[in-house]
DNA sequence: CAGTTACCCTGTGCGC
DNA sequence: TGCGCACAGGGTAACT
């Protein structure tokens, strides 16, 4: 699932729902989720602390951990969380946690912010900068938040393949596999395109689209499915796999390694 | 540098 | 019905 768009729902969903609360403790099903942190660490971190402004920068969602000047005098921690494939968050019920909630984080009032991953490819740690996080990890600028100065010139002088870029979180944070895959769609652009071969036209209309498909998608919910169907790719990608301007079948191929799907038509071979 | 492959994990869906 | 295999919206390391 975790997309840009989707940790964008979950940073406004801690930061109306667990922003500004006690939380009062860490319960770990399995160490494998947690980077760098151990069990008693990451308990004594969250243990008694509230939760301050949640923020994102790419798929890596932030929420500071804040507690009285009594104790912790130190920089201040912050929860980092990161989705993997199948990572989700959500606020439950504490007698009613989902399946597949390695990391629990108990908040006041019965509840309990619950950090899914079913497929434990996803990560809790502790970061005391989010900034310095970012610099030293060398994530590119957000996806929603890069101005198109910036994006001109991240493409710019890259020799490689448009989705490859895209897939880069290094270039541009954010974006993933499947809203790469929307984007080109609405550009009409083969996703083994080469950046060099594209001019200044397709390359401000990607981050036209970059932007509209990100708002889009985070209006939807981030469900794909959600989108409208008469002009988004993602509801066609795995239900009757057509184009739905043209209706016809939609293709795919490798690019960065991962599926790309496309419509022939629209997005001609380079 | 660019591109591909293998791997990390485990659930799901499809073909036989 | 059951089994095996390929694949999945992420990321990294190693190799061509």
């Amino acid at each position: 699932m975790p997309e840009l768009p989707d940790v964008e729902v979950y940073r406004r969903r801690v930061e109306r729902q667990v922003q500004h609360r006690t939380l009062t403790g860490a319960v770990v099903g399995d160490p494998l989720v947690l980077d760098g942190v151990s069990v008693s660490t990451l308990q004594r971190a969250v243990r008694g602390a509230t939760a301050g402004a949640p923020r994102r920068h790419g798929k890596q969602l932030f929420v500071r951990l804040e507690r009285g000047d009594d104790e912790g005098g130190g920089s201040p921690a912050w929860l980092r969380f990161h989705f993997g494939m199948t990572g989700r968050l959500r606020v439950v019920p504490e007698d009613d946690v989902p399946e597949y909630a390695y990391v629990q984080l108990a908040l006041d009032a019965g509840e309990t912010l619950a950090f899914t991953v079913p497929r434990k490819l996803g990560r809790v740690g502790l970061v005391d900068d989010p900034d310095a996080y970012v610099e030293t990890k060398g994530l590119g600028p957000d996806a929603l938040r890069i101005d198109r100065p910036r994006f001109e010139a991240v493409l710019s002088g890259r020799r490689g393949m448009i989705k490859t870029a895209f897939l880069d979180q290094s270039v541009l944070a954010g974006l993933g596999n499947i809203y790469a895959d929307e984007i080109l769609f609405q550009v009409g652009v083969h996703p083994r395109a080469k950046i060099a071969g594209l001019d200044a036209e397709p390359r401000h209309a990607l981050f036209d689209a970059m932007k509209e498909v990100l708002h889009v998608a985070i209006q939807h919910e981030a469900d794909p499915d959600a989108l409208p169907p008469d002009r988004y790719l993602l509801p066609h990608r795995r239900g009757d796999d057509r184009d739905p301007f043209t209706g016809e079948k939609l293709q795919t191929v490798k690019a960065g390694g991962r599926t790309a799907y496309f419509s022939p038509s629209r997005q001609p071979e380079p």
